[in-house]
DNA sequence: CTGAAAGCGCTTACAG
DNA sequence: CTGAAAGCGCTTACAG
């Protein structure tokens, strides 16, 4: 852990610069030598850097054009240093969806393009009894510049205040609205649950199932809600035994699906709480040797690639995922001394019908 | 970006500190309070965080046991600055499949657990123009310990040296070795595509092809020279027609797949460059009416969780992903001054027999 | 084996 | 609007 190099050469900046890139890759341009070049004082660059509005504006343009011409950036390490902040956005999430978790570093990857700021990973388990400590531990460490938190570990609002008294800030991408609007990335998962249950009903379903995540998941109760208000609207209803709950995961798709199945009345549709889980009803449709859509209609939830992938392509509830990973760091960045922005960010969850769905067969 | 609290209390450590983690969050203990609670200087704490031998024992006891008490972690951005290297691992990597990367993450994150190093995400596309200075900047400004590459970038020669040039440590993942044995996390890809050859000639085919990935990627080679290699143990060839080249992607294993089966002889058997192309040619399959495995038997490469869900599940050639990413980790974690570890590090692929494979049809 | 001084590259708090 | 001094929490280089 000691470091690799030991230069004891000059310091950069000091005549043989040449034009900006071209200098020796261990010497970094410093906000001394920015000074120096400019003729001013380091704390008027530091002023530059952080947009002070108190810089008269001839200054500001020629240190702006040194900064420009030496392609000097400062130090993040330096930064966080002196701001007790780093320039990290950490993402904290717990949904074992590889699809879900890659969209949305995709997303607040696009929104940190071209910033100084970098995606720091920490993946938790919500089960761990240690969550809450391994959290704080991280946050008071590197001191994030923000955190951004993902299903389910979004919805555990002790965690939130602890967070709030590390004065860290954070965004929350959930399906309900906990802290102030601004602080919340909303996805309005009703909604699309309901979708999905006005095209079941819109093609003549009336024995529909749904398979639910886990219950520790807000999500999964907005689905059921959504759902239910759905189906009552084409006035359906879901009777209990109707109802099972899975774990979000390929397996208990499988599983709640076989229940559902050997029922005396089985369902002729099944909406289950994500496309993982409505992979897992498509393996055990076929098990039992019955076809999608002709004996049994599937609808899953989340629209990752795979749902497109499947055979036959699969009708789900598509979020945006890679948008609101996006949107959150967006705000996160947004975030200024005690300035923050008011408006409330909301996603409409949208149904996308493939081939997965069609009307039950006639009962006869 | 104006930091949100201005502390002006006292320093942590006064007397009032009660037992470990118990006082205000939002003093961390510093070097110097435990240097005042050992009575001892700074630079010996330091030397003890460090693991300088040149510390004695006792003393090295005594600042470990005020160190644990007060649970002092030392400031990992002013160890940055002072270092001139961050305790950030970067992982750079332009691989489509999100089921490769959340796995490598995983494996990355599994080595870096316990540890104060922290996993920051650097994806890249080769074709982007600007792929190396991107990558330059990343480590020219963040000064990580260390970087890990992944397939196809970890394949990009100039990149690696630039790296050098920045004195930034980097573990490539490839199915080629490059450098110094210990720099590599080799996975051999040529014999598990062997095996996936020799399971389908075992098996009765004879009438086989090879769809390969993006030409650039040197294990989209690995694999065909190691497919051919196995098919020729068997006396068996690989013609021209019966080679057609995708992208690594869904959409080129649908079209791929069309394309030989619309051949005068089609194949009885394909082996895909990876799992994403070979759902793609089951789509491509059930489009043109056949069934699996009985009118056509499909291999894949990666055994992404995917590969287990399709149906019929799918043999595929195993990759160790997530052992990998924590094998890279583990190396850069130990280089230490000069020091590197000596071994090479390698993975042998295996192939999984599932249910996408079968004899073939008697050609009559 | 141990420590006092100087420094890493920035920002804060205070003057003017 | 601008700057000189002190400090963030560590480590290096040098003494002893």
């Amino acid at each position: 852990m000691t470091p690799r190099s030991k230069n004891s050469d000059n310091l950069a900046g000091q005549g043989d610069l040449t034009t900006s890139g071209e200098r020796s890759k261990l010497h970094k341009v410093t906000i001394n030598d920015i000074a120096r070049l400019a003729s001013v004082s380091k704390k008027t660059v530091s002023r530059v850097i952080n947009e002070s509005p108190l810089v008269r504006e001839e200054t500001r343009d020629k240190v702006k054009a040194i900064i420009k011409e030496y392609g000097y950036i400062p130090d993040p390490q330096a930064r966080a240093l002196a701001f007790r902040r780093s320039f990290l956005i950490g993402m904290i999430y717990d949904n074992p969806s590889p699809q879900y978790v890659v969209n949305m570093q995709r997303g607040i990857l696009d929104a940190l393009q071209d910033t100084n700021f970098q995606l720091v990973l920490h993946p938790c388990e919500r089960g761990d009894p240690q969550v809450h400590e391994k959290i704080e531990r991280f946050v008071s460490q590197q001191r994030p510049f923000g955190v951004i938190l993902s299903p389910s570990i979004s919805e555990d609002d002790a965690l939130c205040a602890k967070l709030a008294g590390y004065e860290c800030a954070y965004v929350r991408i959930a399906s309900v609205e906990f802290d102030a609007p601004h602080q919340n990335i909303r996805t309005y998962d009703t909604e699309g649950a309901a979708e999905a249950a006005r095209h079941l009903a819109e093609i003549g379903h009336t024995r529909i199932a749904h398979v639910h995540g886990i219950k520790s998941f807000r999500s999964a109760h907005e689905r059921l809600e959504g759902f239910r208000k759905g189906l009552k609207e084409h006035g359906l209803s879901l009777p209990k035994k109707y109802i099972v709950e899975g774990a979000y995961n390929f397996d208990t798709g499988v599983s709640c699906t076989q229940k559902l199945l050997q029922l005396k009345e089985p369902p002729t549709a099944i909406f289950l709480g994500n496309d993982e889980m409505a992979v897992g009803a498509y393996q055990a449709a076929r098990k039992a040797g019955l076809k999608i859509p002709d004996d049994i209609s599937i609808v899953g939830f989340d629209d990752t690639p795979m749902a497109a992938r499947v055979w036959p392509p699969m009708t789900t509830v598509r979020l945006p995922i890679r948008e609101m990973g996006a949107a959150a760091a967006k705000v996160l960045l947004s975030f200024d001394g005690d300035e923050r922005p008011k408006e409330r960010i909301t996603f409409l969850p949208q149904i996308v019908i493939r081939e997965s769905t069609a009307a039950p067969k006639r009962l006869d």
